[in-house]
DNA sequence: ATTAGCAGATAATACGTATTAGCGCTTGGG
DNA sequence: CCCAAGCGCTAATACGTATTATCTGCTAAT
């Protein structure tokens, strides 16, 4: 049954008894300086193409000509477990999208469990004529290699050079961060934390070097470099430093500090305001909606796709793009009330 | 800069003086019968590989062994809307999971705006070693070529014959169905109705067969076989027939049924039972739990392509596979209260 | 009548790899 | 001394398509 060798180019020569060189030009449609093929003889082979379903083997296409129409999506961590869902759906969605109305199909490549590289033995994706490539991990080296390389790539998330500029599309969370900060010090707050990495990835970076821009020396009172910390002890620290407004870059923190506070008697935004440094989770979620900016995911991943195939297609020069990220209002930033200090 | 052709295995041969044959066969030890090469040569020539960077052209290879160890998925309708996202998603997370242990990648052709065919004339799914196949939606005609050719598929889903067996991995809707029915009867309903469709699609057959089996004749009061009626139209049929436990297919008519039950002061399940026919959407979302039975997406993808990647590598002959759903208790099926006719 | 020109088609080749048949050389046995 | 066998490697070929150069008639121009 699987023995049914493959229809090829030969075998529909043969059945319309032309060459298979003619039926390839049928194909592609070459009405160039040579070769045209005259009406009588296209229909004949057209009819034959249709009755037997024939289609080109897409294989030995790329392998003349060079591209197939194919990108290819890498990811160091796998792109579907329920807990990475809600990261990776928005950015394929885009592509998909993207990829959808450019006329590319898309060869997924995601982490495997164990550490997937992207130069290992088995580089299927030099199939693709591009990748995108998504993820928060990135192996520096293997990026390097690809900057040096001549394999088409945009990275989702601002890239650090890596022994060359690296093509781009990523989040402008600078300014956005520096604009929460603006918002909190026109709420009257004067006495500002932070509560997060600053330094490692280019966007934790991206987030300090907005937040510590805009906030001036005088204001910052406290400072929480790290993630995942018990929640009543970082509370403890903000609190002795009669912090009003805290800036936290995981969402899952604020979430836990916020119900620490409550537990505490601590109203939110009243007696702290929290003010998230971007929508890590779905906005429909339910509970409360802090105040933050907007990650335009799909936009990226659309930009992003665009941008590949422009290098895909036209070998386009490397660009690099942050895309604005729109303030959240949310419900977690308010005035300071002067209880806070009276209070206590 | 992308000018820099490729490096191919001709050019690692002349760095280490063999020949493109000799290279060819330190990559891919064969230790067969003829054609050893000694120790001293493949060291010479692995170096190289190791200094170069190397990694042979995917696509040539595939050309010459037929395999490329990618599956395609294939869906009708575009698979990460956001609408559709919960439908496709757990079964591309099922798909992942499989396809990454087993040491496949994914070739995604989502559905295009337009309507994507199999046999189009760009099908570049001939890539890929096989596919899977998703969705409600099913081109018969297709289907039945996919059945007649060559490639190996798996449906996720089952199919009905279309020019013979269709190898598919499905949900056992017709049991389960067959089980809740049976349990409401066990809680003493008697008067029983079905809202949905009972013809089209082989899981919507499946769901009306198993239900019509277990029912029997004298305890079906009254069927509306239809989708998205409105809700109040639909209560007035299923109370003048004194209706205690409605069976529906679509969970939004099972919502908007409920919320009109409860504007009217109608309870449930205490004077309404509703049972849904399989959970439609993910089980975390807020407000009431229908009792429904679990249809087992990431099982079932995960199935599928075991079977598929069976089907790809050993020729293995057509499987067609149900697999159990398991009852979901939920909070809308209960005893039916005699108050349903005294109050009325 | 010779040739230039052109339409209609095909032979030949390239793409990069895997694989088989076989070549030249050495060695050991008779 | 000759043959068989084995070793180390390579030439040749196949895979299916796109493309270019080339071939064959034929017509029209000189």
């Amino acid at each position: 049954m699987a023995a049914v060798k493959r229809l090829t180019q030969k075998d529909i020569a043969q059945l319309a008894g032309v060459s298979q060189a003619t039926v390839s030009l049928v194909l592609n449609g070459a009405p160039s300086s040579q070769a045209r093929i005259p009406q009588e003889t296209r229909e004949r082979v057209e009819k034959v193409i249709r009755d037997t379903g024939y289609v080109a083997d897409p294989v030995a296409r790329k392998m003349v000509k060079g591209l197939n129409r194919i990108l290819g999506v890498f990811t160091y961590e796998p792109a579907f477990p329920s807990g990475q869902a809600d990261f990776f759906t928005p950015f394929l969605f885009g592509i998909e999208e993207a990829a959808q109305s450019l006329g590319y199909d898309l060869l997924l490549l995601t982490g495997a469990g164990k550490q997937r590289k992207i130069f290992g033995d088995n580089v299927r994706l030099r199939l693709a004529d591009g990748c995108v490539i998504l993820g928060r991990k990135f192996d520096n080296t293997e990026l390097a290699r690809l900057v040096a390389g001549d394999f088409p790539f945009v990275a989702v998330g601002r890239r650090d050079d890596a022994g060359g500029p690296v093509p781009y599309v990523g989040g402008d969370y600078a300014p956005a961060t520096s604009a929460l900060v603006e918002r909190a010090k026109s709420f009257g707050h004067r006495r500002i934390a932070y509560v997060g990495l600053n330094e490692g990835a280019e966007s934790t970076v991206d987030r300090w070097y907005g937040f510590s821009r805009a906030v001036g020396e005088a204001d910052l009172v406290a400072s929480v470099f790290a993630v995942g910390r018990p929640p009543n002890e970082t509370l403890d620290v903000l609190l002795s430093a009669g912090t009003t407004c805290v800036f936290v870059t995981e969402l899952s923190d604020a979430m836990v500090m916020e119900q620490a506070a409550r537990a505490r008697g601590i109203s939110v935004p009243g007696d702290l305001s929290i003010v998230v440094l971007g929508n890590h989770i779905r906005a429909e979620e339910p509970g409360r909606r802090f105040t933050s900016f907007a990650i335009p995911r799909e936009a990226m991943a659309r930009a992003a796709t665009e941008m590949l195939v422009r290098r895909v297609e036209h070998d386009a020069p490397v660009e690099q793009l942050l895309l604005h990220c729109e303030p959240l209002e949310g419900d977690t930033l308010g005035a300071p009330s002067s209880k806070t200090k009276k209070t206590k």
